[in-house]
RNA sequence: GCGAGUAUGCUGGAAUUGGCAGACAGGCAUGUUUGAGGGGCAUGUGCGUUAAAACGCGUAUGGGUUCAAGUCCCAUUACUCGCACCA
């Protein structure tokens, strides 16, 4: 047969469309199974072989699901809000939204060449209005029940593009568009009170079934801590809190450090004798990001905040205070004491500045680096010049001091998190327009929910304002507008809602998609329960989850969704790498684009390859050789029908292999070990291919376990056999008893090294064994004398001799 | 810097989770089929000594546990990803 996959792969695609093949139907009897993957960022360059690499390993999931009786939901849509496509439509002086349609139409034909399983009668953009409409609904109520609200918080800016940038953006301190450098601007900004959920969104995981490493992602972002705040007295009055999580070194402090952004050295101001000096050093740490500020050999910068002394609360000793920005003026109180006997950070910082050094845990010398708590916890370690608590084990001493002090009313127990509060302001045109009113006599008003949606204006012309406002500031007709409240004039606020806003929830609007009253009825969305399977990149399992998680927890909070958690597995892909072994970009010039592929080899190809090209969680560089060996096995599989003859059934020989298949394909495809289900594949190929001749069924069984991956050639050569379609069929059932072979073979080890094998019936007694493996090696054992024999059962037997 | 991950032939990777390292592919080589090939078939291919049998070595590096280690433990190195306005 010839192989014209255009044709072939056009014909199915089209059947699969009339017959609305993939249509999930809420409420069906059959069991809901929801398989998603992260809807994409529709850019100008098209769909990338990295989004086929994820959306061929579900929708072989969806696929085989389907035969096995679910209803599968596997829908997709368009997360197309975002600053690449307002940069473009700046540039080229239209409307984003028209560029995004043209951008859309791309990747839904390119998905579509592609074969995936798709549920197109759920599909929607972020951008659509009526998408949007209840994002900002949803707004409104973090709005409505305090969870919204404003505050000041400095942004990078770029005074020549005048516009307020990412820190990747920014990186080094420069533009990365214009090279100008940035500066620190302050700017009032909604914020969603995420850290009021921490310790929910820390406690939730237990109840989600996330790969280890993702929950390892959401845990060290939320970073919780637990320690003591500490209140220190300021010679000559007033004072201030320090976070410790090592309450037991505190009679080593021989200095504190103070966050130069923070907001305490702005009260202590007036007191300072070197102003000059610690004003520069503020202004200096503004220009740089946290992590350049955190890095430890960056860290020994600083400065004496002259004429101010703190004093020691357990011991009264008077402590000089430092500025150093490796302090954070937003973590913990933004105020640190420093024990450099017992951290690091705190030596290498007293050794720049010249600083004494109390030791007060036994157990090490401290003259050349500090003794730090991974070093002493959990080793017996005790206290010395720490007046009543000397002699204490560290753990001991930790309970003691936190009691007294607490006791004493100068300390509480708390638990920190890194996490803070989610800012939620963009200052961009190509975002959700925030629907929130300001009036000069009451204040900020929501919008009446009634008057949602709040469309953008329709404006192909808009420039950044001078003073880093967004573009919609500029377009007075949209800004000027009436209070809610009083009816008086008013104007809109002209932030938009990050990009992260819309995909905070789509999955729930996939469960009900053109709802026009809700964002989704209770009912569809106890129908389908949760995601069951959602699948992403690595890049997106701490932030876009954990903002995702925090969004349903408030909507659970509040009675509109029936669970609090709504996703229950979440898995991550590799990367597809350039056949370089480097990310793929246009300048690298190692970008491979899908259409291609698909025009030259078909979409099977591209499917199988992108399926046997390696372990499916790690990243993968790409090669065209390789590819074309898939394409080789499908030419395998078609030769294959040629050899089909009028026998009926499993033939005896083959029957154990296509139940070992059956198995493993079904298994790998549900623990994403694509690559061992397509290899296992091309086993059961090669062994039908030695067999003269196969049976009808046998070769039909091939094609239905193949057809997930594959599913046009597959349907193809079904057809021609004149079965009814796979995609309209049930999964082969396999029989383990079937799958176990009676007779193995099992290595025989002298001291470990294998020298002969032997074949034994599966689960032979030890003796039986042991008499087969000594006459199989008894040359070996001539003069030597037996010390030990290990046999594990169908797996080995070991002699050790001497 | 902090957090996470990875390291196995010439290449991508496999290894039932402590039990025969290199499945399945790619590449290369040799042979074969036909006038031809991004074709089919066959054979070989971790490294070393060797005609071969056989033996020795071998999963980033250095140690350790064990009858047995790619797999477990300790230390080290290199690379990749995330770090809050890229999506």
């Amino acid at each position: 047969m010839e192989y014209n996959h255009k044709k072939i792969e056009k014909k199915w695609q089209n059947y699969w469309d009339e017959k609305q093949t993939f249509k999930a139907v809420t409420g069906d009897k059959k069991e809901p199974y929801y398989i998603l993957v992260e809807f994409p960022y529709p850019s100008g360059a098209g769909l990338h072989v990295g989004h086929v690499r994820s959306y061929t390993a579900q929708d072989a999931l969806a696929r085989m699901k389907r035969m096995q009786g679910y209803n599968v939901l596997y829908p997709m849509g368009w997360d197309a809000f975002g600053a690449p496509a307002e940069q473009y439509a700046i540039k080229n002086h239209i409307h984003p939204k028209d560029a995004v349609k043209e951008n859309i139409k791309t990747f839904k034909g390119q998905m579509k060449d592609l074969g995936f399983s798709f549920d197109w009668s759920r599909e929607f953009s972020t951008t659509d209005p009526e998408y949007y409409k209840w994002t900002q609904w949803q707004f409104l109520q973090f709005y409505k029940h305090g969870m919204a609200y404003k505050d000041t918080i400095p942004v990078n800016w770029c005074p020549t593009c005048k516009s307020v940038l990412s820190n990747e953006d920014a990186a080094g301190g420069v533009c990365e568009r214009c090279g100008t450098e940035v500066v620190q601007k302050e700017k009032s900004q909604w914020m969603l009170r995420m850290s009021d959920y921490s310790e929910d969104l820390l406690k939730g995981l237990d109840d989600t079934n996330f790969a280890d490493r993702v929950k390892l992602g959401q845990i060290n972002w939320i970073g919780k801590s637990t320690g003591v705040e500490l209140d220190v007295e300021i010679v000559g009055g007033g004072k201030f809190s320090i976070f410790t999580t090592c309450i037991e070194t505190v009679y080593g402090i021989t200095f504190f450090v103070i966050a130069p952004d923070g907001k305490l050295i702005k009260e202590l101001m007036p007191r300072v004798k070197n102003k000059e000096e610690v004003n520069k050093y503020i202004n200096e740490t503004a220009k740089k990001s946290s992590m350049d500020r955190t890095e430890l050999n960056k860290g020994k910068t600083g400065c004496k905040v002259e004429g101010i002394m703190a004093i020691n609360p357990v011991n009264g000793m008077e402590v000089p205070i430092f500025l150093g920005d490796f302090v954070l003026g937003d973590y913990g109180t933004g105020a640190v004491m420093a024990v450099p006997s017992h951290d690091q950070r705190d030596f290498e910082y007293a050794v720049e500045h010249n600083l004494e050094m109390i030791q007060v845990i036994d157990g090490r010398d401290t003259t050349d680096s500090a003794f730090e708590k991974h070093d002493y916890l959990g080793k017996g370690c005790k206290l010395i010049n720490s007046e009543e608590f000397t002699g204490l084990t560290v753990e001991d001493a930790k309970e003691a001091i936190t009691e007294k002090l607490v006791n004493k009313g100068i300390a509480r127990r708390v638990n920190n998190y890194k996490m803070r509060d989610w800012i939620f302001s963009r200052q961009r045109f190509w975002g959700e327009p925030i629907p929130m009113i300001y009036c000069e006599k009451c204040g900020w008003q929501p919008m009446d929910e009634k008057d949602l949606p709040l469309l953008l204006p329709d404006v192909a012309e808009y420039e950044p304002t001078e003073d880093g406002e967004s573009p919609l500031a500029n377009i007075k007709t949209w800004v000027n507008t009436t209070c809610p409240h009083c009816g008086g004039k008013a104007k809109r606020e002209t932030d938009t809602m990050p990009n992260w806003a819309g995909s905070s929830w789509y999955f729930l609007r996939f469960m009900d998609a053109h709802n026009d009253k809700e964002f989704a009825s209770m009912d569809a969305m106890k129908y389908w329960n949760r995601v069951d399977w959602y699948n992403g990149g690595m890049e997106h399992t701490a932030r876009h989850l954990l903002y995702a998680r925090f969004w349903v927890q408030f909507l659970y909070n509040i009675g509109l969704v029936p669970k609090k958690e709504m996703i229950w597995t979440r898995v991550s892909h590799g990367m597809v790498l350039g056949s370089n072994n480097e990310k793929m970009s246009k300048s690298k010039g190692n970008v491979i684009n899908p259409d291609d592929i698909v025009k030259e080899f078909g979409a099977d190809t591209l499917r199988i390859y992108e399926m046997f090209m390696g372990d499916y969680t790690q990243d993968a560089p790409w090669s065209t050789d390789s590819l074309k060996g898939c394409k080789r096995f499908i030419d395998k599989v078609i030769r294959l029908k040629d050899k089909v003859g009028s026998g009926e059934g499993y033939s005896k020989k083959l029957e154990p292999i296509i139940h070992k298949t059956i198995k493993k394909v079904e298994n790998d495809l549900s623990t994403m070990a694509y690559n061992t289900a397509v290899s296992s594949l091309m086993i059961l190929a090669n062994s039908f291919d030695d067999e003269k001749s196969i049976t009808k069924d046998e070769y039909h069984l091939l094609l239905t376990l193949l057809n997930p991956i594959a599913p046009h050639i597959t349907e193809e050569l079904n057809e021609s056999l004149g079965f009814k379609p796979i995609c309209e069929s049930s999964w082969p059932k396999y029989d383990e008893s079937k799958t176990i072979d009676s007779e193995i073979e099992i290595p025989v080890q002298l001291n470990g090294k294998v020298k002969a094998t032997i074949k034994i019936a599966l689960d032979s007694e030890e003796n039986i064994v042991k008499e087969k493996a000594h006459s199989e090696v008894a040359n070996l054992l001539e003069g030597k004398t037996i010390v030990k024999e290990i046999y594990v059962k169908n797996k080995i037997y070991n002699i050790v001799v001497k």
